[in-house]
DNA sequence: CGTCAATACGTGTATACACACTTTTCGACC
DNA sequence: GGTCGAAAAGTGTGTATACACGTATTGACG
């Protein structure tokens, strides 16, 4: 046993946080490079996918939805605003902003999706269909197990 | 139905990966409230377990061992080494880095690993004991799934 | 009308992550 | 011994992530 500092010695196989990290990056690299073609990176077209779906609204109010920080998705929408993808304007309030897909932005989502698409087929002809579905219940019920 | 760039409606909910990456962000997040009063990030928590495990080691080797990127392990020890809690000496080949722990790094890891166990007792807790055997390996699949 | 707490955002700072490219070194082969 | 490909690592760049802190605006209440 010798030197070690403490009873570490299988935390790296036993931390659920560090399992799901892994697991991030690794399924990330796949969907990114799936997407590579179009410019955006997977958190990129999430982004313009939910903005797609719920219409333009607030920076907050998106956050909340992807479940981001506030402050992460608004350094994340720089460089989509930049690139003409989506535009940020005033809001109804004179503190919040609005933000809503451009007309660029909607073809490049349309674009995206197909990518996006051989991506989910490629992970799932290898890790299974149904075992698919069965992993975003799981990660759904991770979240749901963390009190904020 | 209407302005949809395309089938993107549902892509947020039936997005393998989006969904691990979620899961990540919100695990990480009680992991690393737990951690911070030993000043550590999960991450790093992680990178000082597994020299600690398997003693001094490369850059690329320890890479492999944690299953991130090269670069990525390069930029993650600075801090580390910037704090004392490992040191970067010359390897035995001219090309490698040999890392080790230092004995700060040992007496904060353990110090950490206290911390570390509370996280996982809380999200253990919450989750389910079996679910959380189940979810490190059903991680380890969706690892094990995606090629290189 | 003035105060004040709450709301919505931005900024500074620091880490996490990885691709493309470059540099250094080693070893093998002629 | 010189050449050259492979191996190990570093650098440049850009996004992802979030905490602490600061700013501006709103709305309620006295």
């Amino acid at each position: 046993m010798a030197n070690r500092a403490s009873d570490t010695a299988m935390t790296e196989t036993q931390c659920n946080c560090l399992a799901v990290r892994r697991a991030a990056r690794q399924i990330t690299q796949l969907y990114d490079r799936h997407l590579a073609p179009t410019g955006l990176r997977v958190t990129q077209y999430s982004v313009l996918s939910w903005l797609d779906r719920l219409g333009p609204l607030s920076i907050g109010d998106l956050a909340a939805a992807i479940v981001i920080d506030r402050t992460t998705l608004g350094r994340a929408i720089q460089p989509l605003e930049r690139d003409g993808l989506l535009a940020v304007g005033p809001g109804p309030d004179g503190r919040t902003r609005c933000i809503k897909l451009t007309a660029r932005g909607r073809a490049t989502l349309a674009t995206a999706s197909t990518h996006w698409r051989k991506a989910q087929d490629e992970f799932e002809a290898s890790f299974g269909k149904g075992a698919s579905q069965a992993l975003r219940t799981t990660m759904r019920h991770v979240v749901a197990a963390i009190r904020p």
